[in-house]
DNA sequence: TTACAAGTTGAAGTGAACTTGAAGTCAATG
DNA sequence: CATTGACTTCAAGTTCACTTCAACTTGTAA
């Protein structure tokens, strides 16, 4: 009535490689219960979680922002449908951000590079203020850092 | 008449470090002349270069793509309007497929996850078949993969 | 009993895009 | 002359999201 899936089934069924799933379990995304033989067993709610990580990734959250969404599902009980809902709501809105800022690239692509006007500290196409937002790699900082007053440059790769 | 800048004017008016201006010229993205004393020199059309390659990078390309971008301009004279609204326009679809993905997301959020529908298998929302087109991290193969035949997992983090 | 497939762990490697650090050069200033 | 600041190069380090590898265990089939 409830079997369990093996790591290669979740993998065929879900298109993430068996690898990246002992990757999420061990950042704590996902879990699994043990056969005897130590093998991993997955409940059939995994796949669920898997599409969230997956679909969250195309948004682009990284992995480390995914669980902190995961665990605000509820841990007393198997999430259902508003569970669910409820988390993914709260990004219908960084899609739209990203969508927007998308937005603003195409016309500035024309309207900015195309007619040469394009000017690094004027024109802020790419929505500087909205750094929390970054997704993708690209420069730490972008128009509309500090304007003259020299501020630490951060160190390391990625602010987090 | 034609001040050069140095690597940190240059670093402050485009808002790139100066560490990431170095690495830029090392794969060829920019070039500099140099000072008596081996400092760098930029014309400031290297500013206009620089925009082009952020913007690039906001809209999803690699380093690598957007050298080969860059090399698309004429190698014997300086570039005109023409010749970068040339390159963007090329970019223009390369925002729509990804606004329109975005946009699948978006639906998919609310009616996929949110409803309780969701399957891996079925629900093809990250439009598996724009592969090539994935921006950000990710999972190598997503739904819509070889449904059972086994076919080789790549190797190596991403396929390029 | 042997063979094999499927799984396990932990450590190390990968690629992208940088940053950081060490050691040195050069010009101008006190 | 010594120092400071801006810059140089080269090598190594960092983060993310994984993958790959080596060595090992289990369960089933021949």
């Amino acid at each position: 009535m409830f079997p369990l899936l093996t790591i290669a089934e979740v993998a065929r069924r879900s298109g993430v490689a068996a690898s990246a799933l002992r990757y999420y379990e061990e950042l704590g995304l996902i879990r699994s219960e043990r056969a005897g033989s130590g093998h991993r067993r997955y409940p059939r709610a995994v796949l669920r979680r898997i599409a969230f990580i997956v679909f969250a990734q195309r948004i682009g959250l990284s992995l480390g922002e995914i669980g902190t969404e995961l665990s605000r599902l509820p841990p007393d009980r198997a999430p259902v449908r508003d569970d669910w809902s409820l988390l993914s709501r709260a990004w219908t809105a960084r899609i739209d951000e990203r969508i927007a800022e998308l937005h603003r690239l195409r016309a500035g692509l024309t309207e900015c590079i195309g007619c040469g006007c394009l000017s690094l500290e004027r024109c802020r196409l790419a929505n500087p203020m909205d750094r929390a937002a970054a997704l993708g790699p690209g420069p730490r900082h972008w128009i509309g850092d500090p304007p003259q007053g020299r501020r630490r440059r951060g160190a390391g790769p990625r602010p987090g």
